[in-house]
DNA sequence: AGGCCGGATGTACATTTGTACATCAAAACG
DNA sequence: CGTTTTGATGTACAAATGTACATCCGGCCT
């Protein structure tokens, strides 16, 4: 992924005088400097050289900071939503949910962890950001509705506030939780009725 | 010996030579701020405004910013499990648990919504921090064995879990949630196995 | 071809920030 | 009462930052 990383390319990029990608491009360099550095340190400066765009491209681009770091923030906000959609998808009918829902979590605190990490920063830059409330809050919307699709309302939701906790949880610990604890949380929150 | 109490001295001498809450009063302005502004809108003036000491005095006390930062999250934190703790002191052993925690969130979520997002601003800055690790794990630990002593080892992570994932959900919300939404998760995670 | 047009860029600048440090003043000590 | 000691403060300064804007350059129209 970080592969166009700082530093001019050497490639001649600037060749295309309208390049419809170039504000998309430092949005997502924007992103990246959020979930490598964190949202204080998103500067004009550093999101241009990770852009590999000079710096007057980003003040021309947004028209000010702020206004960049909320469109990269809402993008990937977004981008998480479609990701966790897709994942539905793929998801077998009669899967085990406990299980899945473990997987889910896993990949969100291992090889997506940069991802979780923006959508966590999002979160707290939306505590004094109104303009980013909306967006945080679409994501527990999809998470909500996802899960509620599985089950029913009031579960849907107990299960979307037991992802969001243990991400936020198992975001900062390290190593990683293991997966029978994380297993046996969702085991014991989706407990089922006993028979008989 | 502190002999020399001579007679005009029985006031404030705060702005006097030695003033042992000088540092104190400082990391709590801290606080204030991130509180009121954000993480990253702690700097040496804003917190020295706050505490309403000159700006010297910051420097003075805390050798850098990011120890200034780092004292305070974790007093902070600190603080906010001394405060859960005397909330279980307070709880009658026979409560109703579900009924209990859903008071808890919404005492986090409305009275001490300030506490709270300092606790989550922690939590993100944390992931960029190392030195901020340790702090924001204290939370989830000292949450963990206090559900704990309440259920059983999984039940008690799994109520830690729900009561994080509720007050992140929570804390960007406008208004909170209402009290049925929260106390109907809890009844859920804690559905109790059906007597046959 | 030649002159315009507007997107894109490099630079300049005022402001903010972290931090060092010379200086001060009150207590400790003789 | 003078000297020292040391916590505390005001100030200065370099670095970083947001932003404005003059300038450039490749396409487009005539």
């Amino acid at each position: 992924m970080s592969v166009t990383e700082s530093a001019a390319v050497g490639k001649d990029v600037r060749s295309s005088r309208r390049d419809p990608t170039r504000r998309e491009r430092i949005a997502r360099a924007a992103i990246t400097v959020v979930a490598e550095r964190g949202v204080d340190k998103v500067t004009h400066r550093a999101v241009a050289a990770q852009a590999g765009v000079p710096l007057g491209s980003t003040t021309y681009h947004f028209s000010t900071l702020d206004d960049l770091l909320a469109v990269a923030l809402q993008q990937a906000a977004q981008d998480n939503v479609v990701q966790l959609r897709q994942w539905a998808e793929g998801l077998p009918a009669n899967a085990d949910l406990a299980a899945a829902l473990t997987d889910l979590v896993l990949e969100f605190l291992g090889p997506e962890r940069a991802r979780t990490v923006v959508e966590h920063e999002l979160y707290v830059a939306a505590l004094h950001r109104p303009a980013l409330q909306q967006a945080s809050t679409e994501w527990d919307v999809a998470l909500m509705e996802l899960f509620t699709s599985y089950t029913d309302s009031v579960t849907g939701r107990m299960l979307s506030t037991v992802f969001c906790g243990l991400l936020l949880q198992g975001i900062v610990r390290d190593p990683i939780p293991p997966r029978d604890e994380v297993e046996a949380i969702f085991r014991r929150a989706l407990r089922p009725v006993a028979e008989g």
